[in-house]
DNA sequence: CTGCGTAATGCGTTATGCGCAACACGCTTG
DNA sequence: CAAGCGTGTTGCGCATAACGCATTACGCAG
């Protein structure tokens, strides 16, 4: 491991959350102010880093250019777009495909629905583990060790009333979403949105992402919600099938 | 200027183009294969990079949440984005937000058209400075100084048959944006596309990004098209002066 | 004016990154 | 089956390059 690049990755994701000044960067990884210093020119000179008027500091052009461009190269993404745009079609609703990602359930792509609802997810944002549609659906369906990785000293925040915070309620949940074949977000992390979610394999077999409808309840009743899982699980085993998963 | 993390940093873009194996990055960097994997293993450990099945490296998942999370801090984003909304419900076709990064043009937001065009554009791609709407939009208002500086070196590549290779050229065409207040894309990026594109001012008064609305000209003719141009140019102007300009 | 935070530069010290070599592993080739 | 190739891993000695510190300068606020 190499303490210099270690230093500097840490800084990039410190900048990450907010702006900040040397100052906080060179106490945040407790070096000399000039180390810091030292870092932070390298980063901009590659674009990686910005300097903000006020000597404060955020992410630079080459990190979102390179953010994006990774995004590219993930054949799950383009494979799944088209089933993704015939779910929206069908059910005039938001998908959403989640991938899980060094122990992170991740949105990596999203279709919007045609009633543009303000919803609290957005392409690059973590999906929490225990609440929201697209994490359900992946963890649902992972053998209970895997289970047990994720969620071990995995802080499952009360995001709504309906919110479950209790690991073994959350394990009755996913049994329940086994046997159904799809999971369930009934307004578990945004108050007044519900979702559907349905697990992709890999070519492997294994569970590496799903897709997921979400709707505003006020529009869509339970019912409605639940009449779209057929479509849902569908799109996600052709996606699966598109990835060499014979199941 | 730490010799380490610039090393690191070049395998970052190197990677972004595409995955890569050990020997290659190795070499790239004209260094050790034990040095390149101690770097490897380090931007991994962050998630930065991701190795895949059979020794070949991409960038990880830190890398893409970072990126999309760096573009949500960019407030011209959010202070842009209802009056882009206001031009797609009024055009009906696509706009783009085009920013002035570190001497490139980058896409960093956009609003797809009703009509669903296919169209070689997406936000973190960097739009090419002779002959993208959004590009031409910014660079043409820019003084000539910084025109110098930005298209020193610049390969004009022709992308279209309508495409400005010459220099002498482009300048007489920034002379007429200029002149009219906006830019024109006549098919000079993508063939059967055509882009109108108008310049965002700082605060301190420079251009610093630019809006533009992009059809293909099949369903709009070149009438239609500049007759949007009074409504994008109110739309850029005011977010310009959200940002601080008085114009 | 003083005090505070940042920026830039130079320098001595040494930690740390470097290349190399040796070996294990898996895959392909002959 | 053996040979060859590319990769992954570990250990070690060397010298480079990163580190901390001090100094100076700058801008801003009290």
């Amino acid at each position: 491991m190499s303490q210099t690049l270690d230093r500097a990755l840490q800084i990039l994701e410190y900048v990450g959350d907010k702006p900040r000044r040397i100052g906080e960067i060179a106490e945040f990884l407790g070096v000399h102010h000039s180390t810091a210093l030292r870092f932070l020119h390298t980063l901009r000179k590659h674009g990686f880093v910005q300097e903000l008027p006020g000597h404060s500091y955020r992410l630079g052009s080459a990190m979102f250019r390179l953010g994006f461009q990774s995004l590219e190269g993930i054949e799950l993404r383009s494979l799944a777009r088209p089933a993704m745009e015939r779910l929206n079609l069908l059910t005039g609703e938001t998908v959403h495909l989640g991938s899980l990602e060094d122990g992170t359930v991740l949105y990596i792509e999203k279709v919007e629905a045609s009633h543009p609802i303000r919803m609290h997810s957005r392409i690059g944002a973590v999906a929490r583990l225990h609440c929201t549609g697209v994490a359900k659906g992946i963890v649902a369906f992972l053998p209970l060790t895997e289970r047990d990785r994720l969620l071990a000293g995995y802080d499952m925040v009360r995001r709504t009333e309906h919110t479950l915070v209790e690991r073994e309620a959350l394990e009755a949940d996913f049994a329940a979403s086994r046997e159904r074949g799809y999971a369930l977000d009934d307004e578990e992390n945004e108050p007044g949105i519900h979702c559907v979610s349905a697990p992709v394999h890999s070519g492997e077999g294994v569970v590496i992402a799903a897709l997921s409808i979400s709707a505003p309840v006020i529009r869509v009743d339970r019912d409605t919600l639940l009449s779209y899982a057929p479509a849902l699980i569908e799109a996600a085993h052709e996606t699966s099938r598109q990835l060499g998963w014979r199941g």
